[in-house]
DNA sequence: GCCGTTTTCGGCCCGACTGTTTTCAGTCG
């Protein structure tokens, strides 16, 4: 999407500006902006053609200037004019650890160093010794960081990020000096993807707790061991911060570095306007110690309700704390069902029997079965024939299972042409039908896009699922018209999934909260393939939650008798 | 470069750790 475009060459801008020793505050006008047009659920074009790019914080007569300059040229002069000063490769620079704007700079200027080769060459040639302020352990940090740029380590999903955080929580909470112990940062907020692990710790002896953090198994090295501060790279090069503070703190402290930066810096700058400082250590009044235990009492504090991790993006969760108008967001509790999980009917390796016992063992009173269709030979896609076998199965198991109901479903393909793998006669007989495209990705974004509308005003179809089918790491989303597919699946009552599964989680957050603005009402699905994987469902409700969802938005809050109403095509 | 019910100019969040320094700049979050 334009935006994204549009955020990188603001950070682009940024970082050049920065290289060049340029008015810190500018700098952090184009990062803020950048942020804040990232965050945007709508294209930006449409903020143009209505007048409203002022609305945008952050962005102001120059940055419209821009924009607009941009959207309708393509170009920006003032970018290809920005990035003629400085040589091509001098951005990789900023990405070695230890290595800033004004090292980069230094380097450029005594050196002629233009990238991360010209770099390794010069400490190869010994060229770097008696430069001012650089000794030998700066180039062993330069060394070691430039291996970590090569290696490119890309952020962990949020799953792989809960495991390492369980890591290192559960080889420290048990100590004696240990009062409490939690997650902050972004996988706190529960972010889809997370950088650094960050860990808090309350204790009176940090010493203790600092040695014990620095030794433990999986670290591979110390980056930094201050008194109550330390970071340590772990064997797989995941960065893990801890921080210890006072009891008195903890609220303080667990905000600070749950960030996110932007909301930090709003919150701070309100702290300011009422003659208060906000720090990690609590709320001061010209010097004094007002709070800080808690989170609750800090927003107290400032006059704004609690805001929840996952909203601290400042996209306008601040002001409605101030309103008191915050949205109650969906918790795992609301959850009564999954609403898309495969048996050994196609690609799951348990029984519709064992799917069922594990949804019922996490609180669930039903689940929807959604084998693959027919033509999908890939995934073992049921045939015809075989579906009646299975639906038998369903009746006789739902004699049996007190309390608990399984859905006749199916995942049926969307295949290229737009049409879809089951006739209507068949698609007719399912109690839910969750349709979805897993061929012909490359397709045109207007091709992309007629399919699912396609598939919207088939009478049959409920559910749309994985709609952008990224994976993660392995492929990216691609390209539809959400304003299109969304007004469609308004119009035709059908509802969009997040898929809970770690790699996927499409929708995303951003696209999830744009179709609650639109109407469109969500499903949260875990894509299991075999029953562990129905735990999944919490990564689903936090990408639902970040996409500011309530339990009123999600179809699988209702019972079983309102969903099969709700989701009725007239 | 943005922003304003104290302001259209003069502010702009705040602190820890490192490496190189005799008191601090640079980097990071």
């Amino acid at each position: 999407m334009i935006n994204q475009e549009i955020a990188q060459i603001f950070r682009n801008i940024a970082e050049i500006l920065e290289i060049k020793g340029d008015n810190p505050f500018r700098i952090r006008a184009y990062e803020r902006a950048a942020q804040n047009i990232d965050s945007l659920t709508e294209d930006i074009a449409n903020y143009i053609k209505e007048g409203r790019l002022f609305i945008i914080p952050g962005i102001g007569k120059d940055l419209a200037q821009k924009i607009q300059e941009y959207v309708a040229t393509g170009k920006l002069k003032f970018y290809s004019d920005l990035k003629k000063s400085i040589p091509e490769g001098m951005l990789e620079l900023l990405k070695i650890p230890s290595v800033g704007p004004k090292t980069a700079k230094l380097l450029l200027d005594k050196l002629k160093i233009r990238n991360l080769d010209d770099l390794g060459q010069a400490i190869k040639k010994g060229r770097l010794k008696g430069l001012a302020g650089i000794k030998e352990k700066t180039i062993s940090n330069i060394i070691k960081g430039i291996e970590l740029v090569k290696r490119g380590k890309e952020r962990m999903n949020l799953a792989q990020a809960g495991f390492v955080a369980e890591e290192f929580i559960s080889s420290l909470k048990n100590l004696p000096e240990v009062k409490k112990i939690g997650a902050a940062g972004s996988l706190r907020r529960q972010k889809e993807t997370v950088r650094d692990i960050d860990i808090l710790v309350i204790s009176d002896k940090p010493k203790k707790v600092m040695g014990v953090f620095a030794n433990i198994p999986s670290v591979r090295e110390v980056l930094a061991a201050g008194e109550t501060k330390s970071s340590v790279r772990t064997k797989d090069d995941v960065q893990v911060d801890c921080r210890v503070v006072e009891q008195r703190s903890f609220g303080a402290a667990l905000l600070y570095f749950t960030g996110s930066k932007d909301f930090n810096i709003k919150i701070r700058q309100i702290a300011i306007k009422k003659g208060l400082k906000i720090n990690e250590y609590g709320v001061f009044r010209k010097g004094k110690f007002l709070c800080g235990k808690t989170e609750e009492e800090i927003f107290k504090a400032l006059g704004m309700d609690f805001v929840e991790p996952e909203l601290r993006e400042n996209t306008g969760e601040i002001e409605l704390a101030q309103k008191s108008k915050l949205p109650r967001l969906i918790s795992i509790k609301d959850i009564k069902a999954d609403l898309h999980a495969h048996s050994d009917w196609s690609d799951g390796s348990n029984s519709i029997e064992e799917m069922a016992q594990a949804a019922k063992k996490l609180g669930y009173s039903y689940i929807a079965i959604t084998d693959h269709s027919q033509s999908l030979k890939v995934a073992g896609g049921v045939s015809v024939s075989d579906l009646k076998k299975k639906k038998k199965e369903i009746e006789g198991l739902n004699k049996t299972m007190k309390g608990f109901r399984i859905l006749y479903g199916t995942e049926v393909d969307i295949d290229s042409a737009g049409n879809l793998d089951y006739k209507d006669d068949i698609l007719s007989q399912f109690d839910l039908v969750v349709a979805a495209i897993h061929t012909g990705f490359r397709q045109s974004k207007e091709q992309l896009t007629r399919r699912i509308k396609n598939a919207c005003k088939n009478k049959y179809v409920h559910i749309i699922a994985h709609p952008t089918g990224r994976l993660w790491g392995a492929r990216d989303a691609y390209d539809i018209d959400f304003e299109e597919v969304f007004k469609a699946a308004r119009e035709t009552n059908t509802a969009f999934e997040i898929n809970a599964f770690p790699n996927r989680l499409d929708l995303n957050d951003h696209n999830a909260r744009r179709a609650k603005e639109m109407g469109v009402r969500i499903a949260i699905g875990t894509d299991s393939h075999e029953a562990s994987q129905l735990a999944m469902m919490k990564l689903g409700v936090a990408t639902a939650r970040r996409g500011w969802l309530g339990p009123e938005d999600v179809l699988n809050t209702l019972s079983v008798t309102q969903l099969l109403k709700a989701i009725k095509k007239s």
